[in-house]
DNA sequence: TTTATACATTTGTACCAACAATAATTGTAC
DNA sequence: GTACAATTATTGTTGGTACAAATGTATAAA
């Protein structure tokens, strides 16, 4: 195999495992990576809603997978919906109480995955990854 | 945002960010990037068939999805399925004459892909990378 | 004011992935 | 040789993602 491919591969396949790992983390609080990105983004708001819009912008998919993702979570009643009272096209997006209590417990397991994945490297070679990953997309 | 947490972020975001130029590069085919791969390993046989077994081996995905992604590249003419005389559980794919044509087709656009990214780093970042990414999954 | 354009979100379709359950075949123990 | 286990592949279900088209609303232009 070309050296190129080993290394897209090697990406790949790390991510891969990272996300499975983080998945896995996760399964007790029986939510997805997504889904627990979107409720992290809406702690972050501390008390203020989020539109679509806004959570979009912080996520890797596209709108349109965002809406599902908040269909899912307001079934298992950790998010709220509401139609923007300023300006009708947007929608608003509220945390609830329950919401907010599962995405503490998910962060503390998440938090400690990635800290033992952290820890295998030496400070160095964490800059080395992070400035070699962002080149890589540059 | 914590060190660890962005390092991560940073390997999901950089390997979704190749998997779209890959996929893009793969899209005058008209094959995704899994398709892609299993016409891959079935031209890497050099003329033998491959059992399901073997092609999931060296996929990421599971078993069950191979399954699916093989009738995929059956409907488009790509590759054929036959019960293995030996051993009637076992199903042998067969690449066909439009499948090495295109897989040779995609193989080009995906290497050049591949290394203009790739020559964004330095050999020792390369290095550095690739030892960085293993140690994360070990 | 009507029309056009842009914005914010939703819906439809096709594909991929994880997981569980099932079917068919083969191997093994007795 | 029959019963049971293991192997190989398939199917069903749920959730995620990309892309295109559609809906409803707001704003600007004529």
């Amino acid at each position: 195999m070309q050296d190129h491919t080993r290394t897209v591969i090697n990406v790949f396949y790390t991510a891969h495992n990272i996300e499975n790992k983080i998945a896995d983390a996760l399964k007790p609080c029986d939510i997805s990576i997504p889904q627990f990105n979107v409720l992290r983004i809406l702690k972050g708001q501390k008390g203020h809603p989020a539109n679509l819009c806004t959570i979009q912008e912080r996520m890797i998919a596209k709108m349109s997978n965002t809406t599902r993702i908040i269909d899912r979570l307001i079934d298992k009643g950790l998010v709220r919906r509401e139609q923007c009272p300023q300006n009708r096209r947007k929608v608003e997006i509220f945390i609830t109480s329950e919401g907010v209590e599962l995405v503490d417990q998910a962060s503390t397991a998440v938090a400690a995955v990635e800290k033992e994945m952290i820890n295998k490297l030496t400070s160095g070679e964490i800059d080395g990854l992070n400035t070699a990953l962002t080149k890589l997309r540059s």
